[in-house]
DNA sequence: ATCACCCGGGG
DNA sequence: GTGTACGGGTGAT
């Protein structure tokens, strides 16, 4: 039989690996039974003897000593513990066990926590949608790293439900009133026969993607209690066979970057695809196509990998990569979930590149921008956590700027071996995308995300393959970079506005093309121009009067407009100031020039003062005040009687659970109430006519207008003034 | 004035 | 078993 991998997940009840080969005619579901994963412990001799008393008393299926590449970049071998458990959820559990006997100190522990699919599939020597002859074993028809692959045809189908619910608040427990599958509707029916006919559906179109927006924060969990409730529950697969109504992994709320996020359950469907729409991050970003790429490079099935972010898929890969050279996995605990991009890492940490911009307005501005500087550095200068300060030689050519340490000449680094093809690849498939192939614009999409993200889980010194020596490095050759940037583009007769990380802004009457022709061939690390502005104006702080380092607006020469950091960009920013925001950027870009500019800024604050009145008349669209925010603890947390706890407060009593990183939207009705129901009301209860706060309204409006022209002497007051309601 | 708390990526 | 950026904003105390 010949196929693609379609899924493959552990099945932790039976402890053997499945697999879903997808053929010419259909779908076949392949079982391995024969796959045990072994861990190693590292450890004193007489510690590991001891231990492997201890561990004997429990089932395994082996338990040796042997010999294994403990140590990143050093082929040496060292004695190991080496321990298969019996079943695959006794990894984790012996893992945390023998950790606990050795007081968290006296043993290292390897292979522990590698995704038992991915593992799987670099074991066997294959990966997610590689095509394959099936027999007693895969036999590969594919290459990982081939940039053109066949591909099979994938039926997909959308589910999406209109739930019955008294006021606009859904709960889990109000009744189904309509199910559309695809372009069935299921409606005007008893619940059970909608539930059904939703199943039926399902079955008789066999597809193999089925796309959910919110199927796991919403959809899914809520159609199973909804046939849990209709005593149907054993009724409901969506799948292609039979499986628990429970979640992969249960909800959480968990700490990231200094704020809490809340990731809901995760579902997956069996023998079918399941992505939700709405929360998968590289499928918005790039689409099937790029997961199925991404999927292929990383070894993470693809519905699996729909679920994570860029910054766990490049860590897959450095993962896959150890394995590849022999080299078991440290147990990393307690990872960061997610990514960061180089320039939030780098602008925080002062480590990067930073030139003040020069606040006010400026005509003909060239933006240049190094693509992937970062990556490029790295795998350019060989940065690694074993290249860095090697032991082998001392005496490297290659010293880091400013630093001075060295770095090995005699390997490639794990880092640039996961990053140079992945920067090829992107090169090769965005020529292609912008000749019109979406495919290849899906692909070099997401890779891009894999390059963005790729610093942070290198430079943080809590990621797997981290070093903080690796981080300094970088941005020291980074600089240097730049510096250099700079002054070769001042030859060019530029000066530079502003500049951060990995871009520069310059003012002058040079050459674009040639500037950046000279870059190229100084520096031989890609360098595109961003564009040409018209004219761009950037930011002051608005407490002080020194340049802020993300806040700017521009108009380039194609008519498009680059905005960073204001109301727009805010997603706590309520519809009504976007629009008038958006509607002032737009009047603005009818200006040519700087001088144009400065005489259209009566008009747009004219607009302005045209939302204002819409505000104060009542000629409003109440969704358009709507205020969003996230909510980082519960209730009972906050210190202040802010507007989220005001909205908690209210939803609490609507029997409403909020979990921290959960977001909660509401109507302002008076700010300066000190009561939950005086100060706001949860966007779900609002009706027609409902009153709100329009002096605050007005005040956000005005705020919006001062942003954008506080550095030409209009701030709030003397927009209230001239242009007041 | 100081403290508390939220956002940052894209569409 | 444990820590968690930082600059910029608004709003509360």
């Amino acid at each position: 039989m010949r196929g693609w991998i379609f899924d493959t997940y552990p099945d932790y009840q039976k402890d053997h690996m499945v697999s879903w080969i997808k053929t010419e005619d259909g779908v076949d579901k392949l079982v391995d039974r024969k796959f045990f994963p072994t861990f190693y412990v590292h450890g004193s001799r007489k510690n590991l003897k001891s231990l492997a008393d201890v561990v004997s008393t429990h089932k395994l299926r082996d338990l040796s000593f042997e010999r294994k590449k403990i140590k990143l970049g050093y082929d040496g071998k060292f004695e190991v513990l080496a321990v298969t458990p019996y079943r695959y959820k006794d990894v984790k559990l012996l893992a945390k066990m023998i950790d606990a006997q050795g007081g968290y100190r006296d043993f290292e522990l390897y292979d522990i926590d590698i995704r038992l699919a991915q593992r799987y599939l670099v074991e066997r020597g294959i990966f997610p949608m590689a095509y394959v002859d099936v027999g007693n074993e895969f036999i590969l028809l594919d290459e990982q790293m081939a940039m053109e692959y066949p591909l099979p045809e994938l039926k997909h189908t959308e589910i999406g439900v209109k739930v019955g619910s008294a006021n606009k608040i859904k709960k889990f427990n109000d009744p189904v009133q309509a199910i559309k599958v695809g372009e069935r509707v299921f409606k005007d029916a008893d619940e059970i026969d909608l539930l059904r006919g939703m199943v039926e559906e399902i079955r008789l179109t066999d597809p193999d993607l089925v796309y959910m927006k919110n199927g796991d924060s919403f959809l899914l969990p809520y159609l199973y209690n909804r046939a849990k409730a209709n005593g149907i529950l054993d009724e409901i697969q969506l799948g292609r066979e039979r499986q628990s109504s429970r979640p992969e992994r249960s909800g959480r709320s968990y700490f990231r970057y200094g704020r809490v996020e809340y990731k809901p359950p995760l579902y997956t469907l069996r023998g079918r695809l399941h992505i939700d729409t709405g929360n998968s991050f590289l499928h918005m970003e790039s689409g099937l196509k790029g997961l199925i790429e991404l999927a292929r490079l990383s070894c993470i099935p693809v519905q699996t990998l729909a679920k994570l972010s860029p910054g766990t898929a490049i860590s897959a890969m450095q993962v896959n990569q150890a394995m590849k050279d022999g080299h078991p996995v440290m147990w990393k605990k307690n990872l960061p979930e997610d990514f960061k991009t180089a320039k939030e890492l780098m602008v925080t940490d002062r480590g990067g590149f930073i030139y003040e911009p020069v606040v006010g307005i400026h005509d003909r501005v060239l933006e240049l921008d190094y693509t992937s500087l970062y990556p490029s550095i790295m795998v350019r200068f060989n940065i690694s956590p074993e290249t860095l300060k090697c032991r082998c030689c001392p005496d490297s050519k290659i010293k880091v700027p400013e630093i001075g340490y060295n770095i090995c000449e005699k390997q490639v680094g794990l880092i640039a071996k996961v990053l140079k093809p992945v920067i090829q690849r992107r090169m090769v498939y965005k020529k292609r995308g912008k000749e019109g192939d979406l495919e290849y614009k899906e692909r070099s999409d997401i890779l891009k995300w894999l390059l963005v993200c790729s610093f942070g889980y290198t430079g943080y010194k809590n990621a797997r393959y981290g070093r903080i020596e690796c981080h300094e490095s970088i941005t020291a050759y980074g600089r240097e970079i730049m510096l250099r940037s700079a002054e070769i583009a001042e030859r060019h007769g530029y000066r530079v506005l502003h500049g951060i990380v990995d871009s520069l802004w310059l003012e002058g009457n040079g050459s674009p093309k040639a500037v950046a022709e000279h870059l190229r061939n100084d520096v031989g690390i890609p360098i595109e121009i961003e564009g040409v502005y018209k004219w761009i104006v950037f930011l002051p702080c608005k407490s002080m009067d020194v340049g802020a380092m993300n806040r700017y607006y521009g108009l380039f020469e194609n008519g498009e407009m680059k905005i960073r950091g204001i109301e727009t960009r805010r997603s706590d920013t309520p519809e009504i100031v976007k629009k008038a925001q958006y509607e002032m950027l737009d009047i603005l870009s009818r200006a040519e020039n700087s001088h144009e500019f400065k005489e259209t800024i009566p008009e747009a604050l004219g607009a302005l003062k045209v939302w204002a009145e819409r505000v104060v008349y009542g000629d409003v669209d109440l969704e358009d005040l709507i205020f969003t925010s996230r909510v980082s603890k519960p209730l009972e947390e906050y210190a202040h009687f802010s507007n989220q706890v005001a909205a908690l407060t209210q939803l609490e009593e609507h029997m409403v659970d909020v979990n921290p990183g959960e977001i909660v939207r509401y109507l302002l009705v008076n700010s300066e109430s000190m009561k939950a129901s005086g100060r706001l009301k949860i966007a779900d209860l609002v009706e027609d006519g409902d009153e709100y706060d329009k002096k605050k309204y007005v005040e956000h409006l005005f705020k919006a207008g001062e942003s954008l022209f506080q550095p030409f002497g209009y701030d709030l007051e003397r927009i209230e003034e001239e242009y007041g309601v």
